[in-house]
DNA sequence: TACAAATAATTAGTGTTCGAACTATTATGA
DNA sequence: TCATAATAGTTCGAACACTAATTATTTGTA
């Protein structure tokens, strides 16, 4: 449903214009924060043999066990279709496997196997993971800093209109 | 280089951490805006009869006529196979053109035709021009906030060490 | 000048992502 | 009960997105 990719750029986007003023200098925050976060992935990636969708799946399957398509879809916030084709892959190489619910066949659980618990135990933790202790010894106002600042972000697009009514024609936004 | 998806998922969770107990009221937020640019993007799709990255690699032609596919690639953040096989799309709907350069035969210039520019004149503003207006109008003191706010990821990020020297192993991130 | 290195674009191959259509199963309500 | 709606998962086709390899051309330098 959400294309992410395409969703990341315009916040990045509109990050930049609401800085104007500090463009330079919040563009150097931004590289260095992606740049931190594409060499971490690529390192996992090459440590663990897998791919970043692949990895947040086995991460999701680990936290719940004998979970159903629908919830790892949930979770990572991708559709049925494309968790069912990475499941694929990830059973191909036998570190998952599938098993139809008896009491409601349309279910299908999926839980790791041993080699797959292996890689998750043997991976580093996902970068956020790393930061949680450091962003818990945070100021309480700086905390609501970034809050205010995501309500205003959502406020100025008219978000709440939008999902107050979900009829509502997004060229709604585009008008006065 | 970069798989900004996966990027945008892992600094939606560094933020969400980073404002644990405030989770539900982000959470709220973030919605609201995916949500906004989501039906946004469906709606430049539908009027446009363009995805995203197409109307993104039009736009950018726009700017610069006759723009490498090099350039094209760097203003949009993409790989260079990337905007071959969308510029192959737009191409084959007479949408752009390419014409070899004759001072240097490597490079490829691409111009949109009048059917190109029909569209993009009819196409509505990208999402983010709609609120440059109302960033404009923003106090100073809140664009501070929000650079402060990134300076201040991106130091518990320990990016500034990791483009200080491009040596340096990620690795380095996870030690401390 | 000649030849290696660098550059620009493309192609090949893998993987991700989606919506729509499809199958199978379960829930609902007349 | 039994037809119909809803739900879970898969398949299919299209478009992205990347790296690595390839082709063609230009640049740099011995």
């Amino acid at each position: 449903m959400i294309n992410l990719r395409f969703v990341s750029i315009v916040i990045i986007r509109v990050v930049l214009s609401f800085l104007m003023k500090k463009y330079e200098e919040l563009l150097v925050s931004l590289r260095q924060v992606i740049r931190a976060i594409d060499l971490y992935s690529k390192k996992l990636s090459k440590e663990t043999g897998l791919t970043s969708p692949q990895l947040l799946v086995l991460l999701s399957i680990a936290e719940h066990d004998d979970a159903m398509v629908k919830e790892v879809a949930k979770t990572i916030n991708l559709s049925s279709a494309t968790i069912t084709s990475i499941v694929d892959r990830l059973e191909k190489r036998g570190l998952v496997t599938r098993t139809r619910s008896t009491t409601d066949k349309r279910k299908v659980g999926i839980s790791l196997t041993a080699q797959g618990k292996e890689i998750i135990k043997d991976s580093p933790k996902p970068l956020q993971d790393h930061f949680i202790a450091r962003f818990e010894s945070m100021q309480e106002w700086e905390q609501s800093q970034m809050l205010a600042t995501m309500q205003r972000i959502s406020t100025m697009m008219d978000a709440e209109d939008l999902d107050a009514s979900p009829v509502l024609e997004v060229g709604q936004i585009d008008q006065h």
